[in-house]
DNA sequence: TTGACAATTGAATAATTGTTCAATTATAAT
DNA sequence: ATTATAATTGAACAATTATTCAATTGTCAA
């Protein structure tokens, strides 16, 4: 039984090619992974956020100057940045300062950087 | 004025820190740009459909294969890469194939792989 | 020209998600 | 203790978006 009897609504063209490309194809969790890795910068808000922080450690209230928001909005993003694992933070006094706790991030922005530069 | 007299609800902490690091940001134009970017490979199916694609020339019917899905939804999101230039196609008889047309891609994906093996 | 199949497209639906608003917690100072 | 400020949190709302379904286009073969 083929595992595309249900799903999919065509006739294979090229088995070979089929075949070949599922035999190379990392497995599910490998691609949820990967995308919610790019999901989470691809968004505006933490993008600058990440660029912002690779500049300099910044408490909150900075931040939201930095960016023009309400901080209510930058502590709801930075807590998923939190949770992914790429910015940390440390409180001192009222205030509580983050910090970029990832070394791929920067490397990523670079190379998008170049491709939207390339493609001005 | 401050610029952020109205939409930020704070005072500012750090003055210094903030202005150092609205110096250095790049413009909104690019931010939007860069978030774009990131959130077209930010998707399951996107990127399964570049990996697929990185590995060989495929018709929409390959590829509806080997994800398992509909030729429509993966038409779809085709459509939303053509846009976005990552990929290009040709039509040969009733068939269109398609195939990777952005370099740097295949580097972003190299690098999140990367990430999430290190993280695994 | 008619029929069959690959692919695209538009509309509708369902799910996800970013921001706002209001309320709460945590810390420092009086 | 009380007040003020930084930050977080939860619920609601609005906007975006991925998939499904149905209809249509384009190409080939009979």
């Amino acid at each position: 039984m083929a595992r595309n009897e249900f799903s999919c609504d065509c006739n294979v063209i090229h088995q070979e090619a089929v075949d070949e490309v599922l035999g190379k194809m990392p497995d599910e969790n490998t691609f949820n992974r990967l995308a919610d890795l790019f999901k989470l910068i691809g968004d505006t808000t933490r993008c600058r956020i990440l660029f912002a922080l690779d500049q300099r450690e910044m408490c909150v209230c900075d931040l939201a100057n930095v960016l023009n928001m309400t901080k209510s909005s930058i502590s709801h993003q930075l807590a998923v940045l939190r949770r992914s694992g790429v910015v940390k933070c440390r409180r001192s006094g009222k205030e509580v300062y983050y910090t970029l706790d990832d070394d791929h991030i920067v490397k990523l922005f670079e190379i998008g950087l170049e491709h939207i530069n390339h493609k001005a």
